[in-house]
DNA sequence: GTTGTAGGAGTACGTCGTACGCCTACAACG
DNA sequence: CGTTGTAGGCGTACGACGTACTCCTACAAC
């Protein structure tokens, strides 16, 4: 052991308030107002001051793609058929993104920075090796869970058939679309939560064949 | 009638020849590197010479993509089952991508604007309708598939398991995260095309469960 | 030729991320 | 309680971005 001659001044910021903030400007302001001048205003910090705390604004970003994603439970539902625990998990993300929909170009990139993620993606495996899966055909499995819910809430967010795209593919010429045209009228019966969890009941729905055989 | 007096100047670039530039710039120096100026550089033009041809960055993305998926050839594939249809289209739409992994992030933002993925959308639909979907099974069909392949493509070109995000995630802590690790060890025999199509395929016994009730 | 329109180049502005340097606050030591 | 060294906080500045605006020029129709 070295004697140590003496200890910095403390820091006057968390991570968590930093998230915050960054998270704050991002409902407001949208991803494109995310930027380090505008989490420093709206901690009453200089601009610079934020690189004590990150080493760039793609770390920022990875603080506020966690802060979103944190208050997942990742603990597998216990004592239910093996696809209600499936739904269930994937139910929890979807419903944490769209309190900061803002947030959904980032996930892709983020989504192996993100202990949450990286938690979740545990407790579904979790879940599935319970089921019955193992090796390749776990592996399958597993991405095409993941592909399909992050798939989806983009879909969901980025103007999907039953959302505000909805309007812009019926105003479509007929003639050339009509099937197009047609599933957009259809789709404006269908809410949200029901697209998602259909779709996801398909995808189930074929994984539960692959365990009869 | 009234009389012209006079001609303008006739354009001396196409958008075709835009699009192949941005497409050009996009592969050689990534999506960070479309910029404007790079693009009028590699088309040996000013840079303000570009907004004669598009009215800004947006819309040269819009090029971009539509080049790159332009290609793919949208007339269902006639004369097979139903789900060998569905199949062969998304792989299409893979295989585009495939060559020019750098447009993978504008994909969700511009599916809408795409005419290519209109038309593409309008023949998966014509294959779902002969199948025998209609009304809100078909809009489900319909956005759980166009969910999963886009979210499966990204996955495969953002660091998928069978990818280099295999590495991270091989390398979490062993025992907060076993069986993420185990299924990245599982993950490495596993070729993309594999993961794309064997995901795909549980969607469509999914999609077939629903015909036979 | 002459003429009118639109093309092309260049300049310039505001905003972004961020490198760098200055001064200051504060915990640990004598 | 004074000294000291580290790190915090702030401000300035630079290069790159998207793009508005101004000039000059090429060319088709007369």
């Amino acid at each position: 052991m070295y004697a140590v001659k003496a200890m910095p001044r403390p820091r006057s910021l968390t991570p968590a308030q930093l998230a915050a903030a960054a998270l704050a400007v991002l409902d407001r302001d949208g991803l494109a107002g995310l930027t380090m001048r505008a989490v420093g205003a709206q901690l009453g910090t200089s601009t610079m001051g934020l690189y004590r705390y990150v080493a760039d604004r793609d770390e920022l970003e990875a603080l506020v793609v966690e802060r979103v994603l944190e208050p997942v439970d990742t603990h597998p539902p216990p004592d239910v058929p093996w696809a209600d625990g499936i739904r269930d998990l994937a139910e929890r993300v979807r419903r944490a993104v769209g309190l900061h929909p803002a947030v959904v170009p980032l996930l892709p990139a983020y989504r192996h920075r993100s202990p949450t993620i990286l938690r979740w993606g545990e407790a579904v495996l979790a879940v599935l090796t319970g089921a019955g899966f193992t090796g390749t055909g776990r592996v399958i499995a597993f991405r095409a869970l993941l592909g399909y819910v992050v798939g989806a809430i983009q879909m969901e967010h980025l103007g999907a058939l039953a959302g505000p795209g909805t309007a812009v593919i019926a105003a479509l010429p007929r003639d050339e679309f009509p099937l197009l045209a047609a599933t957009a009228r259809d789709a404006g019966v269908v809410v949200p939560e029901d697209e998602f969890g259909g779709g996801l009941d398909l995808l189930l729905d074929g994984l539960a064949r692959r365990l009869d055989r």
